[in-house]
DNA sequence: GAGTGATATCGATGAACGTCGATACCAAAT
DNA sequence: ATTTGGTATCGACGTTCATCGATATCACTC
């Protein structure tokens, strides 16, 4: 059986074998996941009272300095995530359920 | 690790902050599926004629050595993602679904 | 018991990653 | 223009991890 020619790269993982290029995508949206405190501050996101949350409370919510949030903001943005809007001098933050959408999907949705 | 562990602690990431242990424990599954070998593995396994698969075929399917493979299949094991069947010399690998769904329901479900 | 073959473990190596101090960048205020 | 303060980038450090050769373990066969 040629697995990888059947696939392209977000199919069910348990519906259907993955292609060669298809798993290096998932594994690298999952390894975004693979970190708690990107795990909370998007949970932290999620859950803010406007559907958004300003990164200064984040380094204090997370218990972590600020170039590590910085970063871990980045990884969350760069992966579609999470969206990053400028207002002023402040960074706000908010979901992008879609691509959390994706990744359920790939479960076996 | 205990599936009844997981499911105690793991609320979707949408809908409820996480703790810092629910984030750590979340954090350890999604890294397990991190690696574009284990996805691939799980998906070969899921994807097999009757739902398992011997040990021996992996290693030229995923293209990889002997001794990675068995590492690999171990964190998915531990995991609690796949089960082990150990028939005479050769080993056999099936999915556990369930674990698959509670990452899945933490993604939002 | 000796031999064969499948799988697990060990040890080493190189790469990727989380963290944070220092610093640069940028927008607003005075 | 200068200062203030929030955020991003840089550089370094220690840890984690994927990979694989060598080796050990185990089950079956003869």
């Amino acid at each position: 059986m040629q697995v990888t020619e059947i696939n392209t790269c977000c199919e069910p993982v348990l519906d259907a074998a993955l292609s060669e290029e298809g798993a290096a995508e998932l594994a690298v949206a999952f390894k975004v996941l693979s970190d708690p405190v990107r795990l909370r501050l998007l949970s932290l996101i999620a859950c803010a009272p406007d559907g958004e949350l300003c990164a200064c409370d984040l380094p204090a919510l997370v218990d972590r300095k600020q170039p590590t949030v910085s970063h871990h903001l980045s990884i969350l943005a760069d992966a579609g995530l999470v969206v990053r809007e400028q207002r002023g001098r402040w960074a706000w933050f908010r979901v992008a359920p879609q691509r959390l959408a994706v990744l359920r999907d790939a479960l076996g949705g």
